[in-house]
DNA sequence: GTTGTTTATATCGTTCACGATGCAAATGTA
DNA sequence: TACATTTGCATCGTGAACGATATAAACAAC
């Protein structure tokens, strides 16, 4: 007899992994569409915020290595929609900055937050129940991080 | 200004995503010791449940496609953790046993559920509000399974 | 200023994920 | 039995993740 504590309906890890990986996927068609992956649209959302910004500040905004974030951003470089330039202060960094097509995509992706969104909604998982959801979330991430 | 619903603050899938990287990254040293991945462990809490599995029924399972188990199964097969052999009533079936390796690999892993767990705890994420979270977790993977 | 250290990014190798495709065994149908 | 379809698995290509390492610029100490 297997011990509970191995069953992987005992797991948090799995079920994260999993809802991760699925929630991911309902973004592919949607992103895929524009030419875009999750992670190269998670880039598009710091940079929305604020442009113009090192590579080290949008790694560690995504809580990612650079050598995650480099490739990443040659592959965004590649399709126009960013670009990369030695900063000017510090010629070290690398200065990520939107093009017009970054900056436009942000028009044509407007309806991505709310279908996925749309998507998750159930039983248990409401706008009333999303905020301790997230709470608990941050937690573990705060705690993850030390 | 940007629009809440880009905001990374209000994304529930970065924190999936986040949350599940932090976790998978705080099984590495433990797993890593007796040279195993994240995914592989999953493997392997599937068949300490129960032994010689077609390929498909883990990958059922872990609601992964049989083109990732493959070569990850090909990998466990090459560590001497596993077996994999052609059914005897399907011949299209790959078999996956555990070897005396794997099998023993369970009681070398026996603090890992804990160590893992105990590394979560805090102030929101409590034994109390675990099966919360849980639930939460399910519903979504539920939801996107369709 | 020379030397040592830190910082920012890049490169390399390995292992997932996963879409697309291929192939052989099993199954269904005429 | 013949042929089409489905099923189970494998192969291929691409894009993450991430540990390890490299490189150049900035900074610090002497």
């Amino acid at each position: 007899m297997i011990e509970e504590k191995f069953k992987l309906e005992n797991q948090l890890c799995f079920r994260l992994y999993t809802a991760s990986r699925l929630l991911t996927q309902a973004y592919h068609p949607l992103l895929g569409e524009h030419g875009l992956t999750y992670p190269q649209y998670l880039v598009l959302l710091v940079l929305w915020e604020k442009d113009a910004q090192p590579v080290n500040d949008i790694a560690k905004r995504l809580l990612l290595e650079t050598n995650t974030v480099t490739p990443l951003l040659k592959r965004m470089e590649a399709e126009g929609i960013v670009t990369r330039s030695k900063g000017k202060e510090d010629a070290r960094q690398m200065i990520v900055r939107l093009t017009k097509k970054g900056h436009d995509l942000q028009k044509k992706l407007t309806d991505v937050p709310d279908t996925v969104g749309n998507a998750v909604i159930c039983e248990n998982v409401t706008p009333e129940t999303v905020p301790g959801l997230f709470g608990m979330l941050d937690d573990i991430i705060k705690q993850l991080k030390q």
